[in-house]
DNA sequence: AAAAATTAAGTGAGTATTAACTCACCACCT
DNA sequence: AGGTGGTGAGTTAATACTCACTTAATTTTT
């Protein structure tokens, strides 16, 4: 299943492309990420990668395509493995398990680019056919989740696969929120009573 | 116990004001809500509030000053009502039932404003000591928490205010994300279901 | 293997445009 | 006649983007 990623610099130095590019995309991301597409200029770019102006120009036509190819991976590998392989799990206790602790990973690992992205939604960036589709699409996050109550009886099977969405990102979300946006402590237990919670909410009978 | 505030325009009807000032400031919260702070030119705000530049200039030192002046009632609203008189309530149930509606129409009504938040946070605008006091300062939302265990025995004690806070913030979130960020149609009975959940999480043994 | 040619990587000063902000002035009301 | 509300052309600083150029690496030719 979905090997989470390595962050983003482990994972560029395992591509092949030219250091300056390198250093362009993770420097942008960084910046994008504490400040704000908008607020980031190419000039702070190009200083901060130690690199000229000319080179971000050289491999970007401009800094909405810099922000388009910063973007285009990690949004392919969310849409392909975020709710993915949701069968093959022994029980609910377990595929809950492994979601939580697999999802809030995946975010914390990838944290820049989920701020950058969620900046874009917010300011209406990332229109409709974009994301859209990303979730009620063919093979989008929803219809995905539509057959996790045929597959685990104990579901509640009034359930439609939008709250199922929302019983899964619901305490995920806030926690990381909380956590590594707003820099509130954590409590230990935390993780568990997640999981404890997300049962019981699948499984509550109303 | 905190009235939902009207819209903002009904709000700035009540309100003593010159008449320029009352259309930059709607239509800037509109424009920042939509193409976000940066993207937003003092231009295209004084041509869509039908006034010329020197009107914004007049009773707004800077952009930023616009911005700020716009906030800063609601962050006090949202700061002084937000999660307050939590104790006034017969029974859990209907604290809950109580909260969840209240909250979720005020995130509704005002949703140009929270957009605004969102993106000021998620920009690192709005600096620590501006917002983190307003969680966990001496009158925050997190210590204002604490007291409804002791109030409410059914609810599981070991609960720190942290964690009631995602309880009610999770769903809630997430409802209104999905709603009215996305789009994505709603179900009849989300918010029953949202209530029923809370409950349940509240008063989990685990 | 040396020389020549071609490609790739990177530079940084310069340009053109945009956008925040100013200011001298107007019109109306009391 | 003075205060209040409003104007819009003009200024200035910032910023996205260009381009002619250099240097280094690689390939091709002799």
């Amino acid at each position: 299943m979905s090997q989470v990623l390595a962050n983003y610099e482990d994972q560029l130095a395992n591509t092949k492309m030219p250091a300056g590019k390198k250093k362009v995309l993770t420097t942008a991301l960084k910046l994008f990420a504490n400040n704000g597409f908008h607020a980031t200029t190419t000039a702070k770019i190009a200083q901060q990668a130690g690199v000229s102006e000319g080179t971000i120009y050289k491999y970007f036509s401009s800094k909405e395509d810099l922000l388009a190819k910063l973007l285009q991976p990690i949004l392919r590998e969310i849409k392909n493995n975020f709710f993915s392989n949701l069968d093959d799990k022994a029980d609910l206790p377990s595929l809950i398990d492994f979601i939580v602790t697999d999802r809030i990973n995946f975010i914390e690992v990838n944290f820049d680019f989920i701020r950058v992205i969620f900046q874009e939604i917010l300011t209406g960036q990332l229109t409709d056919k974009s994301y859209q589709e990303f979730f009620i699409g063919n093979d989008g996050i929803l219809p995905r989740l539509q057959k996790l109550p045929a597959n685990y009886p104990e579901i509640n099977q009034k359930l439609t696969s939008s709250q199922i969405a929302r019983i899964f990102i619901g305490p995920i979300l806030t926690y990381v929120l909380q956590n590594k946006l707003l820099g509130l402590p954590v409590n230990s237990d935390d993780l568990e009573l997640i999981k404890q919670q997300i049962l019981a909410n699948l499984t509550l009978k109303y």
